[in-house]
DNA sequence: TTGTATGCGTTATCAG
DNA sequence: CTGATAACGCATACAA
């Protein structure tokens, strides 16, 4: 039991494999067969210069050694590492891990293997993390919404081909994955507004995130097209987490007139926005509408069950990842490629007529009932 | 923009820096300062055989050129790839990413980068994903969750030093880190007898899980000690998921005498047993006590308020972190440790006194107020 | 104090 | 078809 031989290097000793301290290289291979080591590398390659018996004995020996072709040496040598970077602002955020499942999707079917950071949304972390990935030389890197301006992150991302995910510059056109924020903004708010609603508030994601700002501006054209209620109170910057719902139900709901239904920055939010609701005393739907975004496997929860915009983040992953590994394969003269995946409104029951109309200026289109 | 330099190999042109087409390399340094590359080498390493001065002129054209040493280089040369392998059989799982930030935390801290896979509970997968870790020479593996035996598995476990969270063999003796399952379970069933319950249900987690079947010993060690109705129609099997506590919750509630209370495997099988329940129209805690796993930042919103017991995750992943970097540090002559960390109890709103005793065998004790 | 030579494990080039 | 050799980028032992 956990026997690690300290046998002497390179023994070998009749049929039996002592591994060698370090580990079984191609010329251990290539002596145990009696072959030059470029033989051994040209079989195990399956090229076609090597006679199907030599092969045959090659990988015989080869399997039998337990042999297994350094990846390091051979990036070294290949200047390929079929590795990709993957940098996140934080692994145990549920509203991104999908992304990083997607990634890791068609990293394995590609044989790529995946270098992971968090970056907690600090530049600098982000900075520190992309040189690292540079340093282990992965042909790529997967960049979830992370930072896509200041000189050090441009200069970085010259060296290597990347992919933004659910976050994109405003100055520079890089290649992206995202879905489409006005788009699936517009349906929940068409939809409040078919409820009768005029009167909504939003809680943003941070304002870095240019996921969280196209909604916002979808938001603010809708409160044209659509004849909401325009109030500058009624938007609340905030952030993708819980905390950014609870605050900004109080902040709404403190408001002279609170609005009647609220927007939140992802699923995560809206709960925080259930939470501050059930401590208000606030009934959602009765007295307050909330619809989210992401769709979270949570949010078809009974004691949840959230109306919100189903963004498929896995796909959205998968897109991203293959989208890099084309940016690998065919060189960085491609033109950058924005790529959005639309998402859908998931109606389930946080959402109503507003009840009454208390003290409102214009009257509202005449209401759907309720459920 | 988006210029990438086809320049000559190795050009450079005055003052300014025309990156080659490849990287910067030790050699480029050393010709632009007109020394060596070993001289190079030793006063990047801040070896104390070089002078100074020399040191800093080093430096200085390092950073001009923007100079990076190769990490796959130098792991090749040196041995030590400072690079470490996670496993976990879901990325996108929010019961498992807590274990990962906590490993990445001290993987940063300490200057390791590491390599991610996902291996769906599926041997096959651990056991391509370990080889690819090997392949790709980590200094060490973390296995969060994994499988622990397999003749494989075992195979790959010689080669390099690991460390089990979460699930450890009952075969052999592995490092491994995981929460104090036995006492936590007992504590829970401690809480729910002083509640007055005597009937409880537990729905465990996959029956490969040490962590599942430690906590439904502790659960059959209770019902002896504390006189909980013997009755193997009570335990379900089941899984860590939404949809074990659905079928679980479905399952128990159709006996013909249901438990008072339910032991879920973890918070997120507690979650589908609430929204079993309230599909089913039982209300908790009044008809029946809810108790999870794991403590979840989900678990203390009001809209789902479960009784949990706390399990430090993140704690757990920096441990096994740590305990594989004293692994490594070491070499393989420790003996396997096995690190436990405690949790607490967290009472919220999900258990309260069983409500009416309908057609019980034997009185309860005197029941404490519930809330 | 600095330079030269060698090797880590591969693969590619070219000669046999 | 097979084998010797050089390189990938770095670090070390040793020579100068």
């Amino acid at each position: 039991m956990h026997t690690r031989e300290i046998s002497l290097p390179g023994a070998t000793v009749g049929g039996a494999i002592l591994p060698r301290a370090s580990r079984v290289t191609i010329r251990d291979v290539a002596f145990e067969a009696g072959l030059a080591v470029s033989t051994v590398s040209n079989a195990l390659a399956g090229k076609d210069c090597v006679r199907e018996e030599t092969r045959r004995k090659v990988v015989d020996i080869a399997v039998r050694l337990g042999y297994r072709p350094s990846a390091l040496a051979r990036s070294l040598r290949s200047g390929r590492s079929l590795t990709m970077g993957v940098l996140v602002s934080d692994v145990s955020n549920p509203a991104l891990v999908d992304y990083v499942r997607g990634v890791d999707d068609v990293a394995v079917r590609e044989g790529f293997t995946i270098l992971l950071g968090n970056t907690d949304e600090r530049i600098e972390k982000q900075v520190a993390q992309m040189k690292t990935l540079i340093d282990h030389e992965v042909d790529g890197m997967v960049l979830i919404s992370q930072h896509t301006e200041g000189k050090e992150v441009r200069e970085l991302l010259k060296i290597v081909p990347y992919v933004f995910i659910q976050r994109r510059s405003p100055h520079f056109v890089d290649d992206y994955v995202g879905g489409d924020n006005a788009a699936s903004t517009r349906k929940a708010l068409t939809y409040l507004h078919e409820l009768g609603h005029r009167r909504i508030g939003i809680i943003t994601g941070p304002t870095a995130s240019s996921t969280a700002m196209e909604r916002l501006a979808a938001y603010r054209a809708c409160v044209d097209d659509l004849g909401f209620d325009r109030d500058e109170d009624l938007v609340v910057y905030g952030d993708y987490d819980l905390d950014a719902g609870r605050r900004g139900m109080h902040r709404l709901w403190s408001l002279p007139e609170p609005p009647t239904a609220i927007l939140a920055s992802n699923d995560i939010c809206a709960l925080g926005v259930q939470d501050a609701a059930l401590e208000l005393g606030v009934s959602i739907p009765d007295q307050l509408s909330l619809c989210g975004c992401d769709d979270i496997s949570l949010a078809g929860l009974r004691q949840i069950d959230l109306t919100t915009t189903h963004m498929p983040k896995r796909r959205i992953g998968t897109a991203a990842a293959e989208l890099l590994l084309g940016k690998i394969e065919q060189g960085p003269n491609l033109p950058p490629q924005e790529i959005i995946i639309p998402g859908d409104l998931v109606i389930r029951s946080s959402c109503a007529a507003p009840r009454a109309k208390r003290r409102r200026r214009r009257a509202a289109a005449a209401p759907v009932a309720a459920e």
